[in-house]
This record gives structure tokens, C-alpha cells and sequence, in this order.
DNA sequence: GTGAAAGCGCTAACAT
DNA sequence: ATGTTAGCGCTTTCAC
């Protein structure tokens, strides 16, 4: 079923039609009323390749992965994200473009999507300092939405993040008020924007309290179970080990767990473990095992807010930066009761 | 940049610069030659929307993701896969829809997608028994391949399965062999397609070793880590407790492991983990801990075949029904060695 | 309030 | 080997 057809049953032009659907004004109710019905009746569905042509607009937004080099983004985080965004997606009736692509490709793939105007505007997942993408998402025109910052010594451009200084600097205090001296970080790759400022918020809370850090107690690496594992069970065996540890991904907790389980040392006031991620679908949250996540803010709520800024961004068509800085909570598992201050 | 004013720049017609980027046959290699000069240097880039249309394709595959009730979907494997799929959509020069849908408006978007004409074809994700969206689909004549099937006693259709249930018998058998008798199955849920054939596979195993398997000792619930440290602690507090665990995902068995070390024991001869899926990128695979994998198919080797199977069938017109079941290896973590037969 | 006609940027049938 | 013309299915002037 098409418009000419629809027109063609309904005894009207496709003009009239097309407004009725479309909630024209100047259409009498009479007619929308019976327009509406008979598009019902026969089940029609405007054609989105026709209706982008003609309207152009492709009610389409782009999320570009980097695909095989880092593989921060195929984590469970970005299922969550993606998750997220979709709702809202779904609710505006926009579709969600999935491109997974090699970082040496990246460029090219935005030139593309640009170009062959498949997208109205693009995520950009896993910024990195004085992340290149912004740069030529700008000079290209396409509006776009970052899912976190990319340094701060960039022009001005939309974002959504959480506050990870200041999520970082508390935790550090609360292990700190907890009794713990020797704090561990186990953070992401340097070069991710969001690893810095986590950085920054425990080496702050150090300074706060007088303490210089261990060098050695601080680590970035890529945030699988593997690296938890291995780096948490070195530091536990050295002679000044750890008391808690600061680990900014739930799946290099899990590593971080099952090290300080290896290692003999039970999890209590003695050994703590404070994430960063929380509320991942997947994996459990609150059970009784003496976990704190530093944020309360979800990553799927992270989806939604970057995909309806983004929305707004293009339905008002103004591109002047927008951002939003989620606060964190720090929450203690349910069992963890004689963790809390 | 467009066909118009390229055409116009080199002095052809619109349809001598379209046959000569398309490489269409009839157009002399001189004219070619510098139409693609020119083109390449003004950056033209054919509009989608306008080829879309005209071409009546897409060149775009559809992912539909049954999103809030059942969170077996929005989990790593599904990363991995997607991860696979798209690799393949970016050699074809292909995009990747995605929707995540709520169970409920799954058949209407499976008619939108359709009648929006968004989309050359589908991939149905997490076939339950019987599921009403093959039938659906057939009905629309949209090209769909499910990743795993949907019961047998359904109409033909393409699929990508693993051989689930050899795959479980062999390492039920396996575990056999190692000397342990008590097995415990931490399966998935029951309406799920994947977790009949394993339990199937489980019990011939059984059956071939004139053993009647623990009711109690078989569970069918959500892959969580949750799940998986609930319920193998249960177990192992049973005066019948099992000495291996066979675990429908990789996820599950970290809470099994968490279990076991919770319960005192240690992995080895004794207490045995087979998990299934493998290869997930941001899990470890092969570390220092006693877990056998049943498969050596990996979820994104899955998800490139999938892709390329669709592609090939519309590529080709030819909706007649495919299937490719991989032959899983089993194999053992490196450091593991004790564990080898 | 409704309709006729032009056009979005491309491809494809039909000339030549 | 190249050009002319007519759509693809919709929206959007412009006229009535």
C-alpha cells in the first residue's frame, strides 16, 4: 500500500492525504478522521526511503564503535548504552544505525555517513583526548552527541558524562575514612578521557589528606577480567599490598574478587573493592559481597539523555553545545551493612 | 556534491557518470577513468536516500533486539555478534539497523520495518520454541536468518546454529571420563531454543552411561551471575553435591566459580566448570582457572556467517532456506593441564 | 479546504 | 558508447 493507492481508494488527492496524516491545519477534521481510518483500515506505512528523499531527513541517528583495536566498547557497557538510547529512539520513531568500524577507518565511515545522508546525527562512543571525531563532525556540519568529554582543551561541543573527578575523589575518601591507607586504581588506558579525570579525583583525595600515592599501587590498562586478575594478585603479594581496591570497570572487579580470593585475603573491613560501573544489567547488583559502586547514575540513563539530546539538538535545529553532568552516589551493596560509616 | 553537478563539471550526462561509477559494462575505460578522477577528487558520494529509492534496496540489514522482559539479549554474546555481523555490512558496504523493542510491539515492528522499506532483510535474535516471528516474517517476504532455530516442527527457514546439543553431550561425556558422576546443568531458560537441545545432549550422555540424572541437580533459569553463584551454592551445601558443573554461559560460571570458592573447595579433579560460550572478548579465556569450553565456534564467527548468509540471499534473490550448524571442538584453558585426560 | 505539478537525487528503459 | 526521458513515493509550493 502507497500514498497514490491510499488517495486513489479514499477519492482524494495524495496531497490531502499526505496532510492529514502528517496533521496539516488546514485539512477538515471531517476528512483526517476518515483519512486516519482508511490508512489504518489498510494497514499503510509511509516509505521511509520516499519520505527521506523528499523531506530530507533520514529520522536515522548513527552510533559509530570502534571495532578490533580497542576493545572498551564491545563491554558490556555499551550493550546497556545502546539499550538505552534505543528507547528513546523507539519512542520518537527514529531508527538506530550500527556501525562497528577499525579505528583506521573511523574517519572515512563519518565522511560517509555524512555524505550519503543516512543519518540525521551520530553518537560518538569512547572519547579520547583531543579526540580527532570532533573536530571533523563539526567542520562537517552533522550534529552529534559525545557519550562523555574528550579532554578539555577543545572547542565547545554536546555532551553527556558522569562527574568521574568527583565520583573518584569521594570513593577515594570514603576508603579513606574506612580506615584504608594503601588504595589501589585500577583504571582504563591512559588515553581515555574518562581514566584521566578518575585519575585526577584519586590523586585529589590524596592530596586532601596529606598522602602521597603509591606509584606502583596505580595501573591502566584495558579493563578485562584478565588484567583484574593478574594486577590485583601481584599487588596483594608484594610486601606493602593494598587494603582496598579502586577498579573502574565491574568486569575487572570481578578479576579483582577472585585475586583477593586466590590470594587467601577475605573481603571485609580489611580488603574493599569499590567500583565504578553500577546497575549493568547483567550482572548483579547489591549482593552479598562487599562491593561499592562510586556512581548510581546507570549507564542505560546515560543512553537515553545522549540520545534525546541529541533529538532535540536536531528537531530545533541548533547546534549550540548542550551538556549534562550526572552527579554520583556512592551505594553499598545490600549486605555490605557493616561497611557503612 | 551530486550526480548533477559532477555530470555538469565533466560534461556527461547524469546517466554515462552514474554507469561509469556503477561499472556498468558500456561505458569506455578512458570515460571511466576520469569520471572516478573527478568523482574521487570532489568527494562525490552517492546520496542513500536517492538510491534507496530509486534502486527500491536499502543496503541496509535489520537487528531486531527483543529488549526489557528478557535480558538474555542485552549480554555479551550479543556484543561479540553484532561485533561479527558488522564487520561483514562494512566489506559489503551495508549498514546495520538496530532495534530494541519491547517484547510486546515485536510484530509490529517487524511490519514497520517492512513496510518502511528501511531494510533489505533481518536478523531474528534469540529464537524461542515455535516463535510467531518466522511465521511473520515469511508472511512480509522480508529475508530474515535466525542466529540458532526455533524448534524443529516449524516450517523451513535459514538459520546459524551451534550444534548445541552434541556439544553438551560430548562434554557431559567428557566430565564422564574425568571420573565424575554427580553433573550439575545450570541451563537457560526452558522456552529458550538453545537450552532444550544442551539438556538434550546432557541427558543422552547419561543415557549412553546408563545414568539416571539429580532432577535437582538440572536448572533452568536467567544466565546471571547471580544465578549462577545462587544456585551452585545450593547445590554444593547438598548432601549430594555435585563435582562438576556444566554452565550454559560464560557469565553464569563466573558466579559458579564464585561459588565454589565461597564453599570451600577447590577447582580441580574434584569440582569441574564446562562453560559454553568462548571467545568472548572481554572475558578471559585460557587463564589459570579450571574451565573447560564446550564450543570453539565463537559468538562473532556466528555473527559474520549470519550476516553473510543474508546478504547472499539477497543478493541472489533465492529465499529458499539455508542452514549452517557449527561443529563445536572442546577445549581446555591453557594452564589446565592437570585437567586433560 | 483541496488539488495539480514540480522536485528530492538517483537509476533504468529506451533511444541513437 | 552516450544521451533523453521517465519514474521511485513522498512532500511542498502554488493555484483555485
Amino acid at each position: 500500500m502507497n500514498l497514490k493507492k491510499l488517495s486513489k481508494i479514499l477519492g482524494l488527492s495524495q496531497t490531502t492525504v499526505s496532510r492529514a496524516l502528517n496533521g496539516y491545519p488546514e485539512v477538515s477534521e471531517a476528512t483526517r478522521k476518515k483519512v486516519q481510518e482508511v490508512a489504518l483500515a489498510h494497514h499503510y506505512i509511509p516509505n521511509m526511503r520516499a519520505k527521506s528523499l523528499a523531506t530530507g531527513r533520514s529520522m536515522a541517528i548513527g552510533h559509530v564503535i570502534p571495532g578490533s583495536t580497542r576493545r572498551e566498547i564491545v563491554n558490556p557497557v555499551f550493550a546497556d548504552f545502546i539499550s538505552g538510547a534505543g528507547e528513546v529512539y523507539a519512542q520518537n520513531d527514529h531508527d538506530m544505525l550500527l556501525s562497528i568500524v577499525a579505528d583506521s577507518d573511523e574517519e572515512r565511515t563519518y565522511r560517509q555517513l555524512s555524505a550519503k545522508a543516512s543519518v540525521d546525527g551520530v553518537i560518538v562512543h569512547g572519547p579520547r583526548e583531543n579526540d580527532p571525531r570532533i573536530t571533523l563532525l563539526k567542520e562537517l556540519g552533522l550534529p552529534f552527541v559525545v557519550h562523555g568529554r574528550a579532554g578539555d582543551n577543545h572547542g565547545d561541543y554536546s555532551w553527556v558524562d558522569v562527574n568521574n573527578r568527583r565520583s573518584f575523589e569521594r570513593a577515594t575518601e570514603f576508603l579513606f575514612d574506612l580506615g584504608h591507607r594503601k588504595i589501589a586504581l585500577i583504571n582504563g588506558l591512559e588515553f581515555m578521557d574518562f581514566a584521566q579525570r578518575r585519575k585526577g579525583g584519586y590523586l585529589a583525595a590524596h592530596r586532601k589528606h596529606g598522602r602521597t600515592p603509591d606509584p606502583e599501587l596505580m595501573i591502566s590498562e584495558e579493563m578485562t577480567e584478565d588484567v583484574g586478575y593478574r594486577r590485583a594478585l601481584d599487588m596483594l603479594n608484594r610486601a606493602a599490598a593494598p587494603s582496598a581496591f579502586l577498579v573502574s570497570s565491574m568486569i575487572t572487579a570481578i578479576g579483582v574478587r577472585r585475586a583477593i580470593s586466590d590470594a587467601g585475603k577475605k573481603m571485609g573491613r580489611d580488603i574493599s573493592v569499590v567500583i565504578h560501573d553500577d546497575e549493568l544489567s547483567y550482572l548483579p547488583n547489591g549482593v552479598d559481597i562487599p562491593i561499592f559502586t562510586a556512581t548510581k547514575s546507570s549507564v542505560r540513563q546515560a543512553g537515553r539523555l545522549c540520545a534525546q539530546m541529541l533529538l532535540d539538538i536536531i528537531r530545533e535545529k541548533d547546534l549550540t553545545p548542550r551538556h549534562i553532568l550526572l552527579e554520583s552516589e556512592l551505594t553499598v551493596g545490600e549486605s555490605t551493612g557493616a561497611f557503612q560509616k
